[in-house]
RNA sequence: CGGGCCGUAGCUCAGUCAGGUUAGAGCGCCGGGUUGUGGUCCCGGAGGUCGGGGGUUCAAAUCCCCUCGGUCCGCCCA
C-alpha cells in the first residue's frame, strides 16, 4: 500500500459535526457585523513578505514565526500570520471611502510548536474600521466584538483595556521604562533581562514572580499620556460604560503586534485553564497605513481565534445547538429509481432530503434514516409504486404511518414540516 | 527553540513494569433474528505492518537507540 498522508504538523481537519459549529459561529459573526454596516473583505492568503515585515522587527510573529517562500518568479512571499496587515494593504491599494468598515474570516499561519489552543494554521474572524481616528470607532469595534461573544452564549469573558498613547507617547514611555528597568536588571528574572532594552513593555507583562515583584512600582504608560491621548482614552471608556460593556484597565497589557497606538484590548476566557486563554484582541493602529507605503490613515480593529472561541464555548457548554442534517429521508426498496426521483423532487421544492445508496435492505435503509436525524421517512416499495403512493413515517414519534398520494407528497410534507416547526 | 507525558482496531482504552501459545474489551460499522420498517434487545461478522526504522534475543506491542506524530508546560500569541 502506498504511504498514507496525514495533515501537516500543527494543522487539522475540521469535519462534520464539528464543522457545523464553525458555520454557526461564522454566521453569528457575519450577522453581528453585517448589521453594523461592515462588509466582507477577502484578500489573498499570501502577500509580499514586506507587508508583514513592516509590522515591526519587534513582533515575534514576524521575526521568527513566518511561513515564507519564494515562488517560481522569485518573489518572496509569506502566508498571512495575522489579519490586519493585509486589510490595510488592500485599503492603501483601493482607497475606498472612509470609514471603511470590513470583517473577515481567514486562516492564519505561524511556524511555532503546537500546544493547547495553538496551531500552525488557525482561523480568525476579525473586523477593521479604517480612515477615522474617532474614539467612538474604538468603542464600536470593541462593543461589537463583545456582542458577538455574548451572542454565542459566552459569559465568562473578561475584557482588559489599555492605551499605548500616541506614537510619541509610546516611544517616550518605552525609553523611560527601558532606563528604569536598566537600573534594576539584577532584580528581574533572568529570562526577562534580555527584553529589558529591546522590548521593555513585554517585561511588564511577564508572569514570572520575580519580575512581577520587581516591576510592581514601575512607571505606567497611562500615567504619562499626552492630553490628546488621555482624552481619546477617556472617551473610549465612557463609550464602553454607556453601552454596558464591562472592562478593566490594565496598564501592563502588552500585545504582540508593535503597531498599536491608543486603545489596545484583549478578551480572555475565564473558563479556559490552559495557557492560551485569549480569545481575541485588537487595537488602534494609526501609523500602519503609512508604514505600508500608503497615505496616513488611522484605523482600529481586532482578530479573534475561532479554535480558542470554540474551546471556551466547550468549557461553558455554549454553542451546542447546531442545525445539521435533513428533514426527510427517502427509503426505496424498488431498486433506486423512485428514491432518486423523489429525493430530487423534494430538494427542488425546498425540502431538505437525503437517501441511502447501494440498494440496501429496508432495515438497513431505516437505520441510515435514523442516524441521519431526519424527522420524517418516506417509504417506497412495490405496493406504493403500484398504488401511486408513498408511505410517510414519523421517525420521532415512531407511531403510525400514513399513505400519501405520490402527486401530493411535496405539499403534504411541506405542511407536516411547518406544523412540526411550531413545536 | 527548551522541557514533561503519550503513540495498540474507525473511536476510547487494557495488555508494556517482571519479553513467550492464533493481540483483547467497550462503543461504532456490516449482516441476521423481523422474506417491507429505525431507535431497545439477542446472535454473528469484518476490521490491527501494536506510529516508522534499526538493534538486543531462540523469541519483542513489551527491552535499547534513532525518527515521525500527538499532547501539555515555558516562551509567544488567537
Amino acid at each position: 500500500m502506498a504511504e498514507m498522508f496525514q495533515a501537516p504538523k500543527g494543522t487539522r481537519d475540521i469535519l462534520p459535526p464539528e464543522s457545523d459549529r464553525w458555520q454557526a459561529l461564522v454566521a453569528v459573526f457575519a450577522d453581528v457585523f453585517g448589521r453594523a454596516g461592515y462588509g466582507l473583505v477577502q484578500s489573498p492568503m499570501f502577500e509580499d513578505i514586506g507587508v508583514f515585515q513592516r509590522l515591526g522587527e519587534g513582533t515575534e510573529v514576524v521575526r521568527k514565526e513566518m511561513y515564507d517562500f519564494f515562488d517560481k518568479g522569485d518573489r518572496h512571499l509569506a502566508l498571512r500570520p495575522e489579519g490586519t496587515a493585509p486589510v490595510v494593504r488592500a485599503f492603501n491599494q483601493h482607497r475606498p471611502t472612509v470609514p471603511w468598515k470590513v470583517w473577515y474570516l481567514t486562516p492564519c499561519f505561524r511556524y511555532e510548536e503546537p500546544q493547547a489552543g495553538r496551531f500552525r494554521q488557525h482561523h480568525q474572524v476579525g473586523a477593521e474600521a479604517i480612515g477615522s481616528a474617532d474614539p467612538d470607532l474604538d468603542v464600536e469595534v470593541i462593543a461589537l466584538q463583545h456582542d458577538f461573544y455574548r451572542a454565542l452564549g459566552l459569559n465568562s469573558l473578561t475584557l482588559r483595556l489599555n492605551s499605548m498613547g500616541s506614537p510619541g507617547d509610546r516611544q517616550a514611555y518605552g525609553g523611560q521604562l527601558a532606563a528604569w528597568l536598566g537600573e534594576r536588571l539584577g532584580q528581574l528574572d533572568e529570562a526577562d533581562r534580555a527584553n529589558a532594552a529591546e522590548h521593555p513593555l513585554r517585561v511588564l507583562d511577564s508572569k514570572r514572580e520575580r519580575t512581577m515583584a520587581a516591576v510592581a512600582d514601575a512607571p505606567l504608560i497611562t500615567d504619562g499620556l499626552s492630553a490628546d491621548a488621555a482624552a481619546h482614552f477617556e472617551r473610549v471608556q465612557a463609550g464602553l460604560e454607556a453601552l454596558g460593556v464591562a472592562y478593566e484597565i490594565d496598564p501592563r497589557l502588552v500585545r504582540g503586534l508593535d503597531y498599536y497606538t491608543h486603545s489596545t484590548w484583549e478578551f480572555a476566557a475565564g473558563a479556559l485553564t490552559s495557557a492560551q486563554n485569549a480569545v481575541g484582541g485588537g487595537g488602534r493602529y494609526d501609523g500602519l497605513a503609512e508604514s505600508l507605503g500608503g497615505k496616513p490613515a488611522p484605523g482600529v480593529g481586532f482578530g479573534a481565534g475561532i479554535e480558542r472561541i470554540l474551546l471556551a464555548a466547550d468549557a461553558e457548554d455554549a454553542l451546542t445547538e447546531t442545525s445539521g442534517g435533513v428533514d426527510v429521508f427517502v427509503v426505496d426498496v424498488t431498486g433506486g429509481d423512485a428514491g432518486r426521483d423523489l429525493t430530487f423532487e423534494l430538494r427542488r421544492n425546498g425540502i431538505s432530503a437525503d437517501r441511502s445508496f447501494d440498494a440496501r435492505s429496508m432495515k438497513a435503509q431505516m437505520k441510515v434514516a435514523d442516524r441521519s436525524g431526519a424527522r420524517l421517512a418516506l417509504l417506497v416499495g412495490e405496493d406504493e409504486v403500484a398504488a401511486g403512493t408513498v408511505t410517510l413515517r414519523d421517525l420521532r414519534s415512531g407511531e403510525g404511518q400514513t399513505s400519501v398520494s405520490r402527486s401530493e407528497v411535496v405539499a403534504k410534507l411541506a405542511a407536516k414540516l411547518a406544523e412540526g416547526g411550531k413545536l
